[in-house]
DNA sequence: GACTGTGAATCTGTTCACAGCG
DNA sequence: CGCTGTGAACAGATTCACAGTC
């Protein structure tokens, strides 16, 4: 009965939730983002799983770190959990974000309306080019990375991304971490040196790749089995839904196939 | 015994690498590149570990998993470290990669230095957009996607990146699939369905930004530390290398700080 | 009856500490 | 003596099965 009907009450969760469940959280949260514009009300955990690609029991488990969410023989109201799940993950305040490097990554990522979608506004477009500077991406204008600081100190951002080469990323780093940013993304392989306070993510686009070829060889040496058997495409009824809802996709871990 | 010295004889290794280790694999071939390019010949599991930002037990239990690669008391020969986890990896033959979706993101993709280097080489680039079919895009012309199944038999390639709109990305990847592709890398947050001899990888921007947030909500909530304490920047020594050997960063798990 | 929430069993991954070897 | 390679202890994540509740 801890479910009292709070709105933004801030239940004091949100500590001893295990990574690998806030990993899936997130991705819990772009369907039922769907399902609140489809209209749907009630969802049961069968469902979600099935939508999210995983299996309903270990959606269950991770829900039940927020504490009860779910009506028993029911299933779960689909807004009030999206509300409960955003803030959880600190994303109901927004998260103002700037963004280093306006290369092409950089520039995917300013024109992504994944984020913009899911709470994260990016309030700042910094380059070293001289040429990019002063020019517009999207409704921002491209700054001098040699602003960097004081302009921070302004847009108070509370997230920083790193797109710029390698060999410029823990300059950029430094100074970010400097600026007061305790919360990085980089898109540089390289190990990023920070003070232990401030949280560091790396998201290399070639260790992806690279696990895909192990699979490969490993499927290649098992034999070269081209068999077309085992069609086995998941269909659990009840997807009747929009276009955009599928089952069945790996995660992260490996190849978590279900 | 086992190590001969043997330059392509496949050892009939790659079978049994737990996932988690094929993701650190490639970590490490990264930095082992630059230790190449160095001129660096042994390297000791503690150097290499620090600077790939991961235990030295764990990088060592890592390459155990191929068989024994160094030499007790001394290190690894960095060059035949390298070639060990490329073959494992099934990178020595190099990959043919098509690329649908050339919008900034493929682009960005198409652009990335890092993939080349790595032993991919994209053959192939489509996307819908009439207005951009037919220019090029690096060396390569970008062709129709609806074109895709016979090209493919053409181009022959071995891996296909997804990185297209989310409406679009199941229709693309049904066709990728029709067309023989067996490990494909999607960009889009939507989970798709395939087959399941087909191997699939998803990389969801928003879910680091939202696993950041979550971390950062964490922090706030256990109190306004802002405290300034706790510099702990890892310096192990032996480091004074290039300018882009760094250590301390988290991988992918999660906030795994060591 | 249907579906959630969860302890208990299992599996996977990490850490430790040391034996084994050059 | 130093460093690799690994069994054994440990921690974390997943799966199972069912008790609890509407």
């Amino acid at each position: 009965m801890v479910a009292g009907p709070e709105s933004s009450a801030k239940v004091h969760l949100a500590k001893d939730i295990p990574p690998a469940t806030v990993a899936r959280l997130t991705a819990y949260l772009r369907v039922l983002g769907v399902l609140v514009d489809e209209g749907t009300l009630i969802v049961s955990s069968e469902e979600l799983a099935a939508a999210t690609g995983v299996g309903s029991a270990k959606l269950r488990k991770d829900l039940s770190f927020l504490g009860p969410n779910g009506v028993r023989g029911v299933g779960y109201d689909v807004a009030r959990l999206r509300a409960r799940i955003e803030i959880a993950l600190g994303l109901d305040q927004g998260h103002r974000v700037v963004l280093v490097g306006i290369g092409n990554l950089g520039r995917a990522l300013a024109g992504y309306g994944g984020f913009g979608r899911r709470g994260f506004t990016i309030v700042g477009l910094f380059d070293n080019e001289v040429d990019l500077v002063g020019t517009a991406v999207g409704p921002l204008l491209v700054r001098d990375v040699a602003d960097l600081v004081p302009a921070c100190a302004e847009l108070d951002p509370t997230i920083a991304v790193i797109a710029v080469p390698d060999d410029a990323a823990q300059a950029i780093c430094d100074r970010l971490v400097e600026a007061g940013l305790r919360c990085i993304l980089s898109f540089s392989p390289v190990a990023l040196r920070v003070p232990a306070y401030v949280e560091i993510r790396r998201v290399d686009l070639a260790v992806e790749m690279q696990m895909l070829s192990f699979s490969q060889a490993r499927n290649a040496e098992v034999a070269t089995r081209a068999g077309e058997d085992s069609p086995s495409l998941r269909s659990t009824g009840l997807m009747g839904r929009g276009p955009e809802l599928h089952a069945a996709t790996t995660n992260k871990g490996s190849v978590v196939r279900q």
